[in-house]
DNA sequence: CTGATTTCAGGTAAACTGAGATTG
DNA sequence: CCAATCTCAGTTCACCTGAAATCA
């Protein structure tokens, strides 16, 4: 164990974990309490996080392109839940920020869809198991912002 | 540490990870050398595990529909990488297997789409965090699989 | 007759590319 | 003039649902 093939192997069960857990997650999600689908729903968490934030911004952070981002930005617009104001610092920017309605749904929506997964975690692998994958998902998210 | 809330923490943070992730890969992987796409790619290789399959038996251990294995199957049939035959023991079945030349270009096919992964997971990552991780995709896939 | 499997047809979600206007 | 940003429009990918035919 440790040869340099391993991070092949590796990289090979994580794509096909990451495809069957989405699918399964497509499966389990709650429809009829789906007002936002997945990706509206943690775009507006990540505008909630990093505070008032342009689109272009927001796109790079997930890695998107700027199109795609506005799309949903506009959605949650349209539903309230953020606003947008034109940056006086540069007034090519519109700056995005959570509404006082999105804020206060969006930790409740956090919870509701992730209610599946969060039971499985519990029910499927032990406290050790637990805390290993909870550490692997912060390595996923560091190699995935690696430059 | 230990709670009963930390399952709901991890499983944000999981679902977090796996869409930068996704996003990431989406990015890095190599247009040019995508003959086939991903989930193409990976339909491919479990056809080659699981042998001889029928086409709901794939879709079943995929979590998809029936159609959306199908569509997949009749494109790399038209590029002659999988074959079909009936199945002598059940006609309403057609058993689905790998080609000669679909055999001979999987494994370099898997190692290509896999590049960046693999690179990264073996750039960003200790030895010890490579390993957390590589256990942590067969979490991930018992998850997925659970009852 | 019921149920499972395959297959055809059409639809949706979530990303993409391209192009135009505005501002730095 | 060039670059960045936002925005409109159309496109592609990866799934979905519905329905018909065949066979157990």
């Amino acid at each position: 164990m440790g040869h340099d093939t391993d991070s092949a192997a590796t990289a090979v069960a994580l794509t096909a974990a990451i495809r069957l857990l989405r699918s399964r997650l497509r499966q389990e999600s709650p429809p009829a309490l789906a007002e936002l689908t997945m990706p509206q729903a943690l775009v507006l968490a990540r505008i909630m996080e990093e505070g008032p934030i342009s689109n272009a911004a927001l796109a790079a952070g997930e890695y998107m392109r700027p199109q795609s981002t506005h799309e949903m930005v506009l959605f949650l617009e349209g539903r309230g839940l953020v606003e947008r104001r034109p940056d006086p610092a540069d007034r090519r920017k519109r700056l995005i920020e959570v509404s006082p309605d999105g804020r206060s749904i969006v930790s409740e929506l956090m919870g509701i869809r992730h209610e599946w997964l969060s039971g499985a975690i519990q029910r499927d692998l032990t406290p050790a198991e637990q805390e290993m994958l909870a550490i692997a998902a912060g390595l996923m998210q560091r190699i995935a912002s690696s430059p």
